[in-house]
DNA sequence: CTGAAAGCGCTTACAG
DNA sequence: CTGAAAGCGCTTACAG
């Protein structure tokens, strides 16, 4: 019933060679031939079995992305760019929602010969080795977050938060902030939340009195969604330590964060100057409207793409660095205390 | 390299079938040479390839989910726990961020040979009959949100609807509500909006005078992200009927929505109470936090891939009926005008 | 310009 | 309990 190539050479009267070179437009097929092929495609309403096209040609022309949670809104749209641009370019595209074991998905991916992966979750869910695992297995590799990876064995997106985190810092600091809590909801010993690092940087360069006393960890196994936002801000409340500004880890996190704030009474930005880190759309209904270091996620998406395709195409590996943007909203204001 | 089953079979002393079986856990192959081929195994860092086993299997063990839009948390909830349900069974899922040409998916699906699909996106974006096409090419369907297909040929999980939106206008009519509006974000002659439906039928039944006058459609090409929400409830202003209660298609536009309404200096829920249905996680972190109709989102996922899971073993068609609870928060109070 | 044939890495009756 | 062999639907040198 379900028609092969065998069946379109047959109605076509000519052999599935040459069905195939009409196929794949290798372009040395007569006019004529090639005519009296599409019109047997047409009738027999066939499609090309992809399965069976990767056996011979050893591509599968499926990319997977990997993402740190699917529920942030942040990552949807990166995965939004990166599809369009894989679709542009005929590639099919498996999005993982990293809830479950990342390490089971990367043994599928091998499984199942995926041509390149996105990984933008972070290591604490996985074994980086696992990385290198893929690209010695040929599948090729682009990478966001994970710090630690050898940049010269696997492409890399980075967003510049040790830069993104200064700035909003400046930007904290020249509105007369003096205590300035940084959220992290990971934690300050893992080397991949530059963000903390960088926010260590400033507490010295600005002679910031608070020291790390206002640094708040996330606690294992991490996660960077409201909830956490939401506790962090509890805990940093319960310290009892003087604080007029706050920095969270992402978006979702500050957004958690006010609700906290506000709950003890807080008026924001009154009270409390509150930032995040993202530029998701939610930050702008908020209310109020939340002030945050933005990251142009579609393009992130589209961009990483466009490293995966460059190594799967001519073994290209490279590293791109994107800035974030400060996107100045409601929820920041003067110090007034 | 790369090591097939024949080099396995070679180092471990037997023939490919043998691997095969032992692989396959057949249970008809000695302990003894099990043991010998599962070293060779491991020797050679040996993974099956899925690709070839398709082949002659005639089954890919990958199913896809096909969602209206990956950047609302809600359809990121339900890819979740579709996808965990799915694993548990060891299959691979796909997720479809339905943010490009739809039909063009689906033809993917049948040359890729997915074995099933979870298809929740509206068919404003594709063509219904694309779903036929791949149950005719032996892939198995399951539907929500598409009321007009044949129930007896696709499986379908729906939410019921009809009966949240008449909760919901009982809860509001109990409120003392007289003038409720609702936001569609689609359009009242679409016949997929049960909500909308339900609407109109409640308006007649509890004797409000507004009539269809504050139903607001939504616009070509819908949508109905939070934008959606903050346009309609500006084109709901813009009418200047009067209205105390305000209904949203789903929670996203209702978060919109409240944005508008501040914008204009309404309060809520003083001067205007407002609902949302889905029952997304950030409506409890929303200020003030969102009243809504709430959708076990993991459930309704994991419950929609046992329907798959079900048609493709037993080719057994079921429908599933799933029921909202009505979660009150604080954007919704006592009419007091 | 076109066709015959080998090969991609598996599985699965079937024989032994 | 194990192996030889056909077959899944393509592609791709190679010969003609």
């Amino acid at each position: 019933m379900k028609a092969t190539r065998t069946d379109v050479a047959k109605l076509a009267g000519v052999s599935t060679a040459t069905v195939s070179n009409v196929l794949n437009q290798s372009g040395k097929v007569k006019e004529e031939t090639v005519h009296k092929v599409m019109e047997a495609v047409k009738a027999l309403d066939y499609r090309p079995d992809m399965i069976a096209r990767s056996m011979s040609t050893n591509r599968t022309m499926q990319v997977g992305i990997v993402l740190e949670d699917i529920s942030n809104p942040f990552f949807g749209e990166i995965a939004r760019g990166f599809e369009s641009a894989a679709n542009e370019k005929n590639y099919f595209v498996n999005i993982c929602t990293g809830f479950n074991k990342l390490d089971d998905y990367f043994d599928n991916f091998i499984t199942r010969r995926l041509d390149g992966v996105f990984v933008t979750a972070l290591p604490y869910k996985f074994k980086v080795n696992k990385l290198y695992d893929l690209v010695e297995r040929g599948i090729k590799i682009v990478t966001s977050g994970n710090v630690e990876v050898d940049y010269r064995r696997i492409a890399s997106i980075e967003n510049d938060y040790i830069f993104a985190m200064k700035e909003a810092m400046e930007y904290l600091y020249g509105m007369g902030h003096r205590d300035i809590a940084y959220l992290s909801g990971l934690g300050r010993n893992l080397p991949y939340d530059l963000r903390c690092i960088s926010y260590k940087n400033m507490v010295n360069k600005l002679e910031l009195s608070c020291r790390d006393s206002l640094l708040i960890d996330g606690k294992y196994p991490y996660a960077t969604s409201m909830t956490e936002g939401y506790d962090a801000a509890n805990r940093l409340m319960s310290l009892g330590h003087k604080f007029t500004a706050v920095i969270c880890g992402n978006d979702l996190m500050a957004l958690g964060a006010m609700k906290a704030f506000r709950e003890s009474g807080f008026l924001i930005p009154e009270d409390v100057s509150v930032m995040g880190i993202d530029g998701i759309s939610f930050g702008k209904y908020w209310e109020p409207s939340l002030t945050t270091m933005a990251v142009d996620q579609n393009r992130l998406g589209r961009k990483a793409f466009e490293l995966l395709y460059a190594d799967m195409m001519e073994d290209t590996i490279s590293y791109y660095r994107n800035t974030l943007e400060l996107t100045i909203r409601k929820s920041t204001a003067k110090c007034c205390r």
